[in-house]
DNA sequence: TAAATAGTGTCTCTCAGACATTATGAG
DNA sequence: CTCATAATGTCTGAGAGACACTATTTA
């Protein structure tokens, strides 16, 4: 299909419906995985040369929507997430999106986020078009220094933010792990990126109460004794525990206006 | 500032960026309020003329993004609610966004979705533009006919299912009442929009304990016996429960994929 | 048999839910 | 005095958190 025979006559610029601007659409794709024992955000490096913004640094891998090939703005997330990893079944959620006159220097613009879970072992990591790089950076690491591309590094901080308060009371660290994966390796997973220890046994009795692995044999763990492997009943349904893991100091909350 | 004046030259349709055309860009805002024993939703009906999409429909108030007024899109959700309700300073957080080649006739849409809540009695209704009417109906009414304009009937689902979920452990409701409000009228609000009954003891222990709320004196209530009246003390903090209000059956919840 | 980790059992203390009781103002 | 509702008190059962203990495999 060709990109410019659709609906051209509705698309004039400055004189468009009501004579508005249309702003840039973009979608950006925060894509998690925990690995060597840390959580790590895919970032690409924009290309260097000078006509591009922010050329050399770091970002989410996202770009303009296709009109032609996209037809909705999920569709166009994970086509995304498949161009640079190559996983086509992850964990898919929209974030929000972001929108204004100044974060984009070629002008008002407005992204829809999407972050995305995904096993280190299914990814290949695919270099970009521009040969551009693409790595797995911790998010300490990115957190700490600001010096990424437009304003990525709110985007990556509020994604963080939401993994892991969903993390407390959801079972999203499973779609982190290959699958079988043993209930310990689970319990790692929930602790990296908590980043504080979780009691065994509390685990594994909320864990299997939820009701939502299934027992897939017996494995040859990490470790000297063997464990049970388990793999998620239904990858399309979240669970959502009854409480949270640990309720502790946490009790007020920002937001709003 | 005239709306056309801004970088026209960045801005040219289908050779834009990479040949891309541009998709259109809107702001819907979902606006609730608990008025006669209900939650409701502001809703406006759509012009008549045949030009139109979807004439005479109730749509959400919203409409194109514009570049030359809003500097961003939390911006432009709050011009249109001040357009259409005089209010300033609601409670006002993003939904979401839903983008698609379907959605509007008019061509690839993608909008931003904000939900505010607003105290029915500081709300002047403002007719629209081109005369579109303007009122408040209930949400069990227009969940159930579907006829609503573009996918509204989706986003406003969407809405309801996020305050709904919310409400459970969040001081939310408070945004809803005029201050200062009762704790019976608080807990009222609570109820109408669970749509259950809650425990009066557990209620107060709840809320008193979380400690968001100053005492501004006694009021003659809506009973016979005068109550203690209370101000929340930081508009601009949502509180979160430690606990939900009931825990109830909810275990699981989709998502995803 | 020693070391390491998988997996289970037990105790306690907090707290939500339910319900009963008291307090206060209107008519 | 009666009624309606605000506000508080009491009891109980469920469950999280902490920690001790048992089980199983490798070396």
């Amino acid at each position: 299909m060709n990109p410019k025979s659709q609906r051209s006559a509705k698309t004039t610029p400055t004189a468009d419906d009501a004579g508005l601007v249309r702003p840039l659409t973009t979608v950006d794709v925060v894509i998690f995985t925990v690995l060597e024992g840390a959580l790590q955000v895919l970032l690409v490096q924009r290309p260097q040369s000078a006509d591009e913004p922010f050329p050399g640094r770091w970002a989410l891998p996202g770009g303009y929507v296709d009109v032609a090939r996209d037809t909705t703005l999920l569709a166009c997330a994970r086509r995304k997430l498949k161009e640079k990893t190559g996983v086509t079944s992850p964990y898919l959620e929209q974030l929000g999106s972001w929108g204004g006159r100044d974060r984009d220097p070629r002008g008002w613009s407005a992204t829809h986020v999407y972050f995305a879970l995904v096993p280190a072992e299914d990814v290949r990591l695919v270099k970009g078009g521009n040969a551009a790089d693409v790595t797995w950076i911790p998010v300490d690491v990115t957190l700490g220094r600001r010096d990424m591309a437009f304003d990525h590094a709110d985007l990556l901080a509020a994604a963080v933010s939401r993994l892991r308060g969903k993390v407390e009371y959801t079972s999203l660290p499973a779609y982190l792990l290959p699958e079988p994966f043993t209930l310990p390796q689970l319990q790692r997973t929930y602790e990296v990126i908590l980043g504080r220890s979780v009691d065994k046994s509390g685990f594994r009795t909320r864990t299997l109460a939820a009701d939502f692995l299934d027992e897939v044999g017996i494995v040859e763990g990490d470790s000297n004794r063997s464990a049970v492997a388990y793999r998620m009943r239904d990858r399309d349904a979240v669970v959502t525990f009854p409480r949270t893991f640990s309720p502790r100091t946490s009790k007020e909350c920002s937001a709003t206006s």
